[in-house]
DNA sequence: GTCTATAGCTGGATAGAC
DNA sequence: GTCTATCCAGCTATAGAC
């Protein structure tokens, strides 16, 4: 696309320009909210003029899908982390905990990454991706605890799902249903459990102990 | 406040001419999205201008506020209308259900009365008490079934909460979500039935049959 | 690439005639 | 109460000098 692939040092200077726009971004959405700042105030939130800032991006919804793109990428990295918990039930409370934590850290990324809220925007599909990989992640760990039905997998992301919004809309900054993450998530599993059977029970013991994939 | 509580049809006339305009809001935000109208659009819509709007409301936010106000409303009475099912678990199915469809059946009404998505919009407290109401509501179905704590209920709401989320974000106009509802409140009632124990079984049947407060 | 300056619009809200 | 006409602030985006 540019000139050439040799001169990578340019390439880096430039991207670096742009994270620190996308950056000072963040720092206006957390603050003012995702939708209301401009892009002057962008443009001296980041130390430069707004010309500047087109010189990087061709319009403010382009801003909005690095930032989408960053977010993404913020995500699936923090969700698949490893977990030093043992046992496979656990692994699905710290994932739980984990998802819940990156939500209700970080409201304005939160909206941005799992609402739809900026008007005229969808993300790119290539900003999409990394989404779609913490969600493999999780049926991994619902797998590893003998669920596999893809209405299991639906049920347990709207459960946590609906403990963030819950949370970030009623109890902004506070624990009213951060504390019953663990109940929920023994709640789903005695649910899926008892739907399986006693019979069941044998070949999930199974899928824990030995097979990771 | 006006000149005198005698005119009462001078009152009338004004308030229904607020309805029109509240109306046309609605269709606007429905169409272009909740935060996407202008006053201009609004008095063209109403088949007015905009002074005109002016002579009604103060502001855009009062406008928001009559929205808000109107939602509210109709949210409490949705919920507080008659079940006609039999057995308080399927009170809580049908009242489940009637949540559900009542904020996926509009989503601009569900982004203004659940979600904080107006930049410097917060609802009057006499607008909010309405949503207040409906929860008093679930509160009783809960007591029906023998679920009293008043963790239970947050647990309820972040459930239904969260499907609807789900449905909305991810497959808007679809029933991916709507057909785990029955499942969820299945799952909610096993769950807090296992943590009574064995003994409160016989005072939660005492609360079914007899007690409604 | 970065600036100064500004075009071109659209927004909420108002003045003043009728 | 309703209109025409308009103010003024804010926005995204660009032209053109350096």
């Amino acid at each position: 696309m540019t000139k050439s692939t040799s001169s990578g040092w340019r390439e880096a200077r430039r991207e670096s320009a742009r994270e620190a726009i996308v950056d000072a971004a963040w720092r206006l959405a957390r603050d003012e909210g995702l939708l209301i700042w401009s892009i002057r105030d962008l443009a001296t939130q980041a130390g430069i003029t707004t010309p500047t800032v087109y010189a990087y991006f061709d319009s403010k919804h382009a801003i909005y899908d690095a930032m989408f793109g960053q977010a993404a990428t913020d995500f699936a990295e923090s969700m698949a982390r490893p977990y030093d918990v043992e046992g496979s039930r656990e692994q699905l409370y710290a994932f739980a905990h984990r998802f819940f934590d990156f939500c209700a850290s970080d409201v304005a990324r939160y909206q941005l990454l799992f609402q739809r809220t900026i008007p005229g925007f969808t993300p790119t599909t290539e900003a999409y991706a990394p989404s779609v990989r913490a969600l493999t992640h999780l049926k991994q760990v619902l797998a590893d605890n003998g669920i596999a039905g893809e209405e299991h997998l639906d049920l347990a992301t709207a459960l946590v799902a609906g403990l963030v919004s819950q949370q970030i809309s009623n109890d902004p900054g506070g624990d009213r249903w951060l504390r019953l993450v663990d109940e929920a998530m023994e709640m789903f599993l005695a649910h899926c459990q008892v739907l399986d059977g006693g019979r069941s029970l044998t070949s999930r013991t199974d899928l824990t102990t030995g097979v990771t994939r």
